[in-house]
DNA sequence: ATCAGCATGTAAGGCGTTACATGATTCA
DNA sequence: TGAATCATGTAACGCCTTACATGCTGAT
């Protein structure tokens, strides 16, 4: 596996669920994950032909059975150590790339009034995600006998109590610029 | 300004402040701006070059008092326009990379200790960087009646109540993941 | 008939990191 | 004297995004 290429690692956890092609693993990103995680077209494919040749995914026979090519990729043996030993690695790198933190740390160089909308196109923005996410939470809750779910949830809860907490602050430091 | 080069953005806010040298933006960035961005001498002094070239920012005469040679730059009118600009741009893009959730997200394909565990690395970092906040904003409030200050303090704040609410949540999955 | 969605992939190019190269000063 | 810090910069390289190229399928 590429050194930092994290990708991978979204990768080779979808696979552990179920066969999927690049396309499905598109889709799996840009939905709960996207609210921890990235990826384009442009990285999962190359990733999954690298991947391929290391002998961590292996393609399924394609199936052809109506229109284009669809290729299904399956999580080997090896994969699912790899995938096991970086779960168990304690090694982690959580980065934060806020620009909207940045232009808060640097609004004294123009009006409060500035400051104050970037606080509250920030604000719009968590509300409307936390409302997906509080519709993933009551989702999940229904089926949390699944072990797997439960992971999912916790992912979700998190998401939840940290933009709940966004939220406070903003209304806050809103007042506190006002003043 | 290059399009999406964001630590133009960092250097020009840091300049508007006081004249400085790429290694005093390290440090500035190496500081408190750390909870929400990163910068390595590999992006801050060919940044500070392609910023010269465009007017952005000026070489102030090389301090040769003592030893090696001192480059200090200040913020050209230009560099200002283009900072107070980008403050007012609507569109903002905060993206978060965090390896513990996804880690959390995938932790089904491994025993619950290992999820257990990660969340008290995760755990033990927050609670580290949240003393440093704590300092960093108990020394804050002392001087916030100078505007700039009052800045500062609510990237702090921020800070700190996310990784409140972080902690809260690690208690709380660790006794969910424990039953 | 047309458009959105399904599906795979490549190419160009930007951004950023790590490691290296270099050398002075300060302090123990 | 040796280590840490000050100070600037380059080179190699990796990761990722955007845009492009291609073409089928199903719904309206």
């Amino acid at each position: 596996m590429a050194k930092d290429r994290k990708i991978d690692l979204v990768i080779l956890g979808l696979l552990a669920h179920e066969d999927l092609t690049g396309y499905d693993i598109k889709k799996y990103i840009d939905g709960s994950i996207r609210f921890f995680w990235k990826g384009s077209f442009g990285s999962i494919y190359p990733a999954l032909s690298d991947m391929e040749m290391q002998g961590l995914v292996k393609r399924k026979k394609s199936d052809n059975s109506g229109g284009r090519e669809k290729i299904a990729y399956h999580l080997t043996k090896k994969g699912e150590d790899a995938l096991k030993a970086w779960l168990k690695e304690e090694k982690v790198s959580n980065e934060l790339k806020y620009e909207t933190l940045l232009k808060l740390y640097f609004g004294g160089v123009e009006d409060r009034s500035v400051t104050i909308r970037n606080i509250e196109l920030f604000e719009e923005n968590i509300k409307q995600n936390l409302e997906i996410l509080k519709v993933y939470k009551s989702n999940l809750e229904k089926v949390l006998d699944e072990e797997d779910h439960l992971y999912y949830y916790l992912t979700v809860t998190f998401g939840i109590d940290t933009y709940e907490a966004y939220l406070k602050w903003c209304t806050k430091s809103k007042k506190l610029l006002k003043k």
